[in-house]
DNA sequence: TCGCGCCAGTACAACGTTGTACAGTGAGCG
DNA sequence: CGCTCACTGTACAACGTTGTACTGGCGCGA
């Protein structure tokens, strides 16, 4: 079928070795010779068959990227920005979803499918800090996200409660009280929310503000219906705010949804702050204010941090960790003066 | 490093090919022996080498996608979609995106990297039907989009012209007149863009309207922000309309962001309509009304076409041209009642 | 003129797996 | 008792590539 080195030897009337060697660019080939196997691999139309190469090296020149959710725009941007960085150092990428559950992130670190690639990077959200153990597998593997901390990998992450507080402190400077939270998971400590509700708190405490519970919307999923819902179910509760903070943009667009449904104003009525700087929070009606995590330079991290250690096998050196800065976004959602520095 | 089936078999004090042999499932292996086997493999934690199985197979178990960047939320959810479908057969999907830039993508049918896949299912952007030749390619291959027809493979594609004629009809049959267009491509024929135009002129023409260019808004991205700007351009041009078919959701979601900003409102004043029903179009402010093309049939259809392409070499049979069916979606944005059917 | 070293190219093995051909064992049957 | 056959299991080759060790020839310096 498809063209064999052995072919374009036979043709150029040369050993494989030798077109091998024109092909890698080795030295020691005359020119001429050179010129004929060209000839004869542009004659027959050969490409190098890359399985029998990674057999021979060991290397795929592709990794894993594992994600919750592709329809989840968060993920849909970091895959694109990791993908097109990959892409610029001539490596491929393998697109998992787990649907953020955990049987099937702790299955996907141990399936068989890893071979097919030279590493992994893994974003869960089912799994926790109790599946730490799970991670410490044989192929290099970075950690994204806030799920598990201080495991036997690479783990490159945000700020995320000093950026939470950041965007709540701007809530407060600007004479916002009551600020409602959307998307609380209840009983978490760590995860995305956990930490993003914790610097809510540490913003309110170091105003002199008490938290209340009330003003606290609790969730499962971050879609943009869960914020829609849990909006209204605050509001359905009759407490008063004046702002809402979003622990993820989706959330926040679902309850600026939910807020103009109930006739409520953003932001004359009340001020909306999300996390995440989503492409469209730019285009929202009104544009959202939003918290940029630095998922650009996560997504560039990762895969330099995941190509470094697939180049140097063995090392294994310590884990790193890394941590992105962030950035609040002012828009009309929340259209206060520029805090100050 | 990792154990072979070497060193398996050399603890079981068995043949190579008894271990493969119980790997695979094959019979003639006396439960005594498969269970030493078995009893090896666990001690050991032994993976099958997927390069190696792949070589001797000639089969990766993974396909390529190519689309144009996954942070446009259209390709994200086809991704997503067919990430999932696959993953449900056991395959894996390798992620390209083109930028939608033509070089790119022709580089991309000849990429080396196609060796690391079994297939390929592709989204071209940049290509037109000039290039109907490129496609002629030794690998299964599935086409989606609309850039190029009648092409040597097999094509999976939405029913643009009928649909948005639908959009268009609805529009009129709800008393809007004067129907505005974002996101034209000047001269584009074939195409999203051209082929949903013509859906809307065939709309006009069938109710004897005459189709005004003045109502059509040119740009040559479908992102948000140009259907924003496009929009501003026709609000500044000072032409009267009453409704406007944007000739996707971003399109449109852009579109509703620039009226609302120039005090116009949706759909007390203009009428919206989109295309592609994304997630999203549920959430905006207003809800969009939009068409429903059947992606999730497209993406189902798409990887299903093409593992049977993949599991029958050899037969190439003739390339296959299939239409998903197509829905009106009505929302806020143009809420009228249900169209006689 | 001889010998050394370098250049060009070759032969072979190996990466880890699976298909094919074959060998040994024991049971069943005439 | 001997033959056949089914059942287990083995040895070897092959998938297509690249690293290693090698060979032959030529030029150059002593």
């Amino acid at each position: 079928m498809t063209p064999t080195l052995h072919d374009v030897a036979r043709l150029a009337g040369v050993s494989i070795k030798t077109v091998s060697n024109v092909i890698n660019h080795h030295p020691n080939v005359r020119p001429a010779t050179r010129e004929r196997v060209e000839l004869a691999i542009t004659e027959l139309g050969y490409t190098p068959n890359l399985t029998a190469r990674n057999l021979r090296s060991g290397r795929t020149g592709a990794f894993a990227l594992a994600v919750p959710d592709l329809g989840l725009s968060y993920f849909a941007e970091l895959a694109a920005t990791i993908i097109q960085e990959a892409e610029s150092r001539g490596v491929g990428v393998l697109v998992e979803q787990t649907g953020g559950d955990r049987e099937r992130e702790i299955e996907l670190l141990r399936s068989p499918r890893r071979g097919l690639t030279d590493g992994l990077i893994f974003s869960p959200l089912g799994m926790g800090q109790e599946d730490v153990a799970h991670l410490d597998v044989a192929y290099p593997l970075v950690l994204l996200g806030e799920r598990i901390f201080d495991g036997p990998s690479d783990h490159v992450t945000m700020q995320n409660v000093e950026a939470a507080r950041a965007a709540t402190e701007y809530l407060l400077a600007q004479g916002r009280r009551r600020i409602a939270v959307v998307g609380a998971h209840a009983g978490e400590v760590i995860g995305s929310a956990g930490l993003r509700l914790a610097g809510y708190r540490a913003a309110l405490d170091a105003a002199g503000l008490d938290y209340d519970d009330d003003l606290v919307g609790y969730t499962t999923m971050w879609h943009r219906a869960n914020g829609a819902e849990t909006m209204r179910r605050l509001l359905d509760r009759g407490v008063a705010f004046d702002a809402v903070f979003g622990l993820n943009d989706t959330l926040a667009l679902g309850a600026m949804r939910a807020l103009q449904e109930s006739g409520l104003r953003v932001p004359d009525d009340v001020w909306v702050v999300g996390f995440d700087d989503l492409d469209e929070a730019q285009y929202s009606i009104p544009s959202l204010a939003t918290i940029d995590p630095g998922q650009d330079w996560i997504a560039r991290t990762a895969v330099e941090t995941l190509l470094a250690r697939i180049e140097a096998p063995g090392e294994r050196g310590p884990a790193r960790r890394l941590l992105a800065d962030f950035r609040l976004v002012r828009r009309e959602s929340a259209p206060g003066a520029a805090p100050r520095d």
